[in-house]
DNA sequence: TGCCTGACAAATA
DNA sequence: GTATTTGCCAGGC
């Protein structure tokens, strides 16, 4: 069914859902999937996904930090990557304030919770 | 089967 | 600003 779509796909489809030079937090690809709190569970869908198409490193924690460890080589990679889209990085954490999505212009990027969605 | 850890978040001190 | 605590769930041992 439909709904039986793992949380896991929800969450890897919301991720591919960030819009190129901008990131989102952990908590935030949970609400959009469907999994409100379940922040947690991102960090480890995101591990065993590997990479894919999946711009991982577009998902920051809560605070704007990276949640890699700092000098570790996801760490070193998602950094680049984000400064390759046009996302400033200074000592390993980006500014929210320009590259996260307000509140107002999170629903016009990212549009009605898919609760709200007839799928 | 049960306990601990973990790419976290939010609240509190 | 950092440090600590609690809650949530899945995976590993």
């Amino acid at each position: 069914m439909d709904d039986a779509r793992d949380p896991h796909r929800r969450i890897l489809d919301a991720v591919r859902a960030i819009p190129r030079g901008r990131v989102a937090s952990y908590g935030q690809i949970a609400r959009r999937a469907g999994l409100p709190g379940r922040a947690r569970l991102v960090g480890h869908v995101l591990r065993q996904a590997g990479e894919r198409d999946l711009p991982w490193h577009r998902v920051l924690r809560a605070d704007g930090r990276i949640a890699l460890p700092a000098g570790s080589a996801g760490f070193d990679a998602q950094q680049r990557r984000l400064r390759r889209e046009g996302v400033t990085v200074t000592g390993g954490r980006v500014d929210l304030a320009a590259f996260g999505p307000g509140e107002d212009l999170d629903a016009l990027l990212w549009g009605p919770p898919p609760a709200a969605r007839p799928r």
